[in-house]
DNA sequence: AATTCGGTCAACCGCTACTTA
DNA sequence: TTAAGTAGCGGTTGACCGAAT
């Protein structure tokens, strides 16, 4: 049973748009604003579908588009947001300001599996092209075989190794996670992303302008199988995180650990924990990997940064 | 000069999630 | 509760262009 059309077929016009096509679109939006995109092209007088209006707008008329190459930073973020985050186009580019989810798609599809390759990377799963294939997900862990529909609303957080868990003595004020400035993620599973765990701050602020349909980046996100060495050009100098936990005493992350937000209550798990307690409440996105050799785990900052945390020695 | 080939990217298509009546 | 409508997403297509032959 397929969806009835959004518009009149025989009455509308396809293929490219003309230049007072443009203009009536735009002169549109500036009076009326964006939405309502099925009355919109009545309205505007144009023989188009609201959703040809909608891809034209947002793919080539916005005035907050960027246009131009991609560069070689913006390449390396692309890179690294694909290996959590699949190909989900309008997270990555919610993540890349003036950049639209179809332009990154030509260009990750044009260009930057073109460079993975020759870098000898499988652009699809982040590991050497020689090395031996992922095994195949066991039922209940979330992989990347499903990663094209939307909110995939199963549970979160890390299914394997959840046994090894990590604690910080607090008291003794020791550093327990190394902040490392490039990483190598050997196996990473289970991003946190749900929007009823607060991994996505719903305070910040371009998160809340991204969220167009409710679910924004607030969905579970299936990590694949990560093993890549990559360098990455920090904006900024990485925060130390040397902190104390908002409540308790004790960070617990590996695995599906869950404790209470201190501020809602909400009980969270597994990576939310991590962002919570490490005080990156505005973090975009938490990944904790408890598998060897290295447990780690990543965040994303709203301000773009990625942080890494390796786990050290248990005795350490 | 004509043709072929490959790369690029705007636009379309089909699907799902969400909203509303 | 359910069905229909809407918005948005990701995959795919095809027109266009420049380089190579």
């Amino acid at each position: 049973m397929g969806r009835s059309p959004c518009c009149e077929k025989e009455h509308t016009n396809k293929g490219a748009w003309t230049k007072e096509e443009d203009e009536r679109l735009i002169n549109y939006i500036k009076v009326h604003g964006e939405g309502c995109w099925r009355s919109l092209p009545k309205a505007a007088g144009l023989l188009r579908c609201g959703k040809s209006c909608r891809l034209r707008w947002i793919n080539y008329l916005r005035p907050d588009l960027k246009r131009g190459n991609f560069t070689e930073e913006e390449d390396e973020l692309i890179i690294n947001f694909h290996s959590l985050l699949g190909n989900k186009w309008s997270l990555i580019a919610a993540r890349l300001p003036g950049r639209t989810d179809n332009e990154i798609k030509n260009y990750w599809n044009t260009h930057i599996k073109r460079k993975l390759y020759s870098r000898g990377i499988d652009p699809q799963t982040h590991r050497p092209l020689n090395s031996a294939p992922v095994p195949a997900p066991s039922p209940g862990n979330n992989n990347n075989n499903n990663s094209n529909k939307r909110n995939n609303n199963t549970s979160t957080n890390t299914k394997t190794d959840c046994s090894n868990k990590f604690e910080m003595n607090v008291q003794s004020n020791r550093p327990v996670m190394q902040l490392v400035p490039e990483f190598i993620m050997s196996t990473g599973r289970s991003i946190g992303t749900d929007k009823n765990h607060n991994y996505h701050s719903p305070s910040s602020a371009e998160d809340s302008s991204n969220n167009t349909s409710g679910s924004g980046v607030t969905t579970e996100e299936a990590h694949q199988e990560l093993n890549l060495e990559l360098s990455i050009g920090l904006p900024q100098q990485p925060r130390i995180i040397n902190q104390k936990p908002a409540a308790g005493g004790s960070y617990q992350f590996f695995g599906a650990n869950t404790n209470n937000n201190p501020s809602t209550g909400a009980a969270q798990t597994g990576a939310a924990c991590l962002c919570y307690n490490l005080g990156f409440q505005n973090s975009k996105l938490a990944c904790s990997c408890s598998s060897n050799p290295m447990p780690m785990s990543t965040i994303i900052t709203a301000d773009n940064n990625l942080h890494r945390f390796y786990r050290p020695p248990l005795d350490s």
